[in-house]
DNA sequence: CGCTAGTTGGCACTCGGTGCCATTCACACT
DNA sequence: AGTGTGAATGGCACCGAGTGCCAACTAGCG
C-alpha cells in the first residue's frame, strides 16, 4: 500500500499491455482507476432514492437508500476494504472521493427538498444532505478499523444517531 | 473567479516578486495560497474546544467553538466569500479543503469522545465529528447563495437541526 | 576583513495530463 | 479484390506542478 505515487501512469499502462496515451483516454485520471466505480454508486443511490414513495421522511429514504447501495456481496467487501484505506491513507485519493461525495450531496439535497416540500437551497436540505454522507463516511471509517464488524448495522447505527439528535 | 488553472505558479511568484523556487519554499502548493488560513482555522478550532468546559456536552461545546471561530469582522467577510466561492467551484481547491476538513473531524472527535467518556474510535463518536462539519460546510453553502444572510445565524440554525435531528 | 549560516533562486528533472497527428484495423459498399 | 471511412491506438511534443541540487547573495559576528 505504501507508495500510491511510486506507481506512475506509465506502468499501469504498461501493466495494462497498453500505451499511456490510451490509458488516458479509459481513466480521465490516475485517480480514477481507484473511484471510477465511486460514479456507479451514485447512479445506484439516485435510482435507489427514486424508487423509496414520497411519503416516506428524508432520513428514512436515505437509510433504505444506502443500505440498498451498501449491500456488498462478501466477495466484494475486499476490494472494498482496500478502495477504502486508500480514500482514507492518501491524501489526494481522499481529496478527489469528497468531490465525488459532492454529487452524492446534491442528489439528496433535492430529493429532501422533494419530501419535505421546500427549495433545495434551503438550509435545512443542505445540512441534511452534508450530514448524511457524513454519517456514511464515519461507518465506513469504523467498519475499516474493525475487520469484524458488519457495515450493514453500522450503517443502520449511524443513520440511528442522525434522527435521534445529538442534542 | 474563470481560471485557477489559468494562473501559474510563475505568474503568482512573479506578482510575489520573488522567484518560483521561493514562492514554493513558502506555500508547499498552489492552493495552499488560498487554503493555508484554514490551518489556522483549525488551531483555533482546537483552543476553543479546550476552553468550553467538560461538563458541557459536544453538540453544544462544537456550537460555541465554531461560532468563535467563525466571528469574522465584516471587513473580512468579503475575503472569506471570495475563499468558499474557490473552495465551492473550483474542484481542485474543494478537494484540497476537503483534506483539511478531516483534522477538524479528528480533533472534533477526539473532544466528543472526552466528553462522552468513550473511545475516538467508536461509532457515535466519529459519526457526530463528520456530521458538524458537514452542517458548518451546509451552512457555509447557504450563506455563500444568500448574500444577505447572516452567518451566525445560520450556523446557529444547523446545529439546531443538528441537536434536533432529522427523524 | 574573513568566516559562517540562512535565504534565495536558477537549472534540470520527474510526473500527470493534453493536443496533434500518423498508423492500424475493422467493417462496410461496389 | 479494391477502396473508403471511421474508430481505436499510441507516439511525440508540450505545459504546469513540484523537487533536488547547488551556486550566489546577504546578514551577522569574531
Amino acid at each position: 500500500m505504501r507508495g500510491f505515487d511510486a506507481v506512475t501512469v506509465d506502468d499501469l499502462a504498461a501493466a495494462g499491455g497498453v500505451g499511456r496515451r490510451t490509458f488516458f483516454r479509459y481513466f480521465p485520471t490516475k485517480l480514477d482507476v481507484v473511484l471510477g466505480q465511486l460514479d456507479d454508486a451514485l447512479a445506484g443511490l439516485v435510482s435507489a432514492l427514486a424508487a423509496v414513495p414520497g411519503t416516506v421522511d428524508p432520513t428514512s429514504a436515505a437509510r433504505r437508500a444506502f443500505l440498498q447501495v451498501n449491500a456488498y456481496s462478501p466477495d466484494d467487501e475486499p476490494v472494498l476494504r482496500r478502495r477504502l484505506t486508500l480514500i482514507e491513507t492518501v491524501p489526494e485519493v481522499g481529496a478527489r472521493a469528497a468531490v465525488r461525495y459532492e454529487g452524492w450531496e446534491r442528489a439528496l439535497a433535492a430529493d429532501a427538498a422533494a419530501r419535505w416540500g421546500c427549495a433545495p437551497g434551503e438550509l435545512r436540505p443542505q445540512v441534511f444532505a452534508r450530514v448524511v454522507v457524513a454519517a456514511m463516511r464515519g461507518a465506513f471509517t469504523v467498519w475499516l478499523a474493525a475487520p469484524d464488524a458488519e457495515l450493514e448495522s453500522l450503517v443502520v447505527a449511524a443513520f440511528d444517531d442522525l434522527a435521534r439528535g445529538f442534542g
